[in-house]
DNA sequence: GTAATAGTGTCTTTTAGACAATATTGG
DNA sequence: CCAATATTGTCTAAAAGACACTATTAC
């Protein structure tokens, strides 16, 4: 199947493809903690890495995907049937090593969505559950380099959270500060000053209340919505200053 | 050419798969401004965007490049003669629509170097050069997508700039503290206070002196080299606050 | 009243920003 | 001496960190 190496940019139909894929890191915290979605490879032959957890993700369908962020898009809604969660791209990874069926390259793509109500469900002969991350991943070895992507994504994560409003995205459309504040804790895992971070987001004019509190055995607490829900919020400096790692 | 949709996973050979190239965004500083290194594209047939300017970049070649990253440090070097630069993913993007000759993706790479001695080199028919960065681009539209690509380099560069020791980069190995100032001012296109600037550098244990000075009609300057070069030092805090643009 | 969480205020520390002052060379 | 740039110091302002205090509900 190998061709002599053509002229670059001639007979473009010759020249040797490589493999390429889009993986999902999806994020959602459950019970107190920041989990991912991970799915079983299947059992079939010829496929590698049977049955290890892996990310959700696969090959490009030409005809179906316009572009990768819609090729992510599917993957998303096919395991959790989220619409339009949060979805930013990690980066790509590509080589010779990294699938045994050849040079292939992943563009991978991060989302963080609420603690869904229903469990995933994935296709036929494949196993899908959320697991939960501890330091720098899930305590097994993933198919593929998906423990390198996946530690990618995480670092990705905490690092945008230091300094961002996504961790709003953990959280259905109305919250109180008490909420959002608490997300922020899960994915820092680090306490965080509450005086500090109720000046910090209201001075980026991230929510404003809504109309309602959210009672409970004492003081009712107020309740919030994003004010731009569709853009994502930068404060001006990070939340603790320490260093940055990526 | 097309073939039916073969069940995913299954007969691999048989998938239609996306073209794969890489483009590097090279950034150095001439004359007191940013450049961009662009090519030409070449003017043979079957070629599309004739002796438009693009990024330099091209197809994978599976047989030389044995993941991503080499693959863009070969072209550095084959363009610019460089060795190690410093070299960052700003993304990959993908689509239908993006090139004429079919589905494809790109992987996106940024590197910054010091001030070239020699002139660029190309292939033959092709001609290579710098060009100035006047706010989010260059003067003229680019081939592809490549003005999207080289805006969004730009931001992840003046973003990143806000915050870490990349301008050192765009430097000898030995340079005077107003040097390093210099570039980041460039970079950024606003002026910086000399003093917080010096506290900042100092502080992030940035360079060390070396036991030289640089001599001129006024007071020499002491000179500096990076403690670790092979890492980019990430400060505390930005530059000044002010909201980050991703 | 108490328990529990919501929300505010006060003081300290850190660091950038502005800008002044001093230092060291060549001429 | 002067011009020019290097280097340091001083004062102020902004924002985080720590922590105490007040507020409002269910019971």
């Amino acid at each position: 199947m190998k061709i002599s190496k053509p002229k670059q940019g001639i007979n473009i139909g010759n020249i040797e493809r490589p493999l390429t894929t889009v993986d999902v890191v999806i994020f959602t915290v459950l019970e107190e903690g920041l989990h991912v979605l991970l799915v079983s490879r299947p059992d079939t032959p010829d496929e590698p890495f049977k049955k290890m957890w892996a990310l959700p993700g696969g090959f490009i369908d030409i005809q179906e995907d316009i572009d990768l962020e819609s090729c992510a898009l599917r993957k998303l809604r096919q395991k959790t049937g989220v619409q339009s969660p949060y979805l930013e791209q990690v980066g790509s990874w590509g080589g010779l090593e990294r699938d045994p069926r050849g040079w292939s390259a992943t563009h991978v793509y991060f989302a963080m969505i609420p603690a869904p109500q229903k469990p995933p469900h994935g296709a036929q002969n494949t196993e899908i559950a959320w697991f939960p991350i501890t330091e720098h991943g899930v305590k097994m070895k993933l198919a593929f380099d998906h423990t390198k992507l996946l530690e990618a994504a995480i670092q990705r994560l905490r690092n945008k959270v230091e300094y961002t409003s996504l961790p709003a995205y953990l959280l259905q459309e109305e919250f109180t500060l008490s909420d959002l504040q608490h997300m922020y804790e899960i994915v820092l895992e680090r306490h965080i000053e509450k005086s500090a971070f109720r000046t910090r987001v209201f001075a980026a004019d991230l929510v404003e209340p809504v109309d309602k509190v959210r009672a409970g055995p004492n003081r009712p607490a107020q309740l919030y919505r994003l004010i731009h829900p569709k853009e994502i919020v930068y404060f001006p400096r990070t939340f603790s200053p320490r260093k940055i790692n990526e």
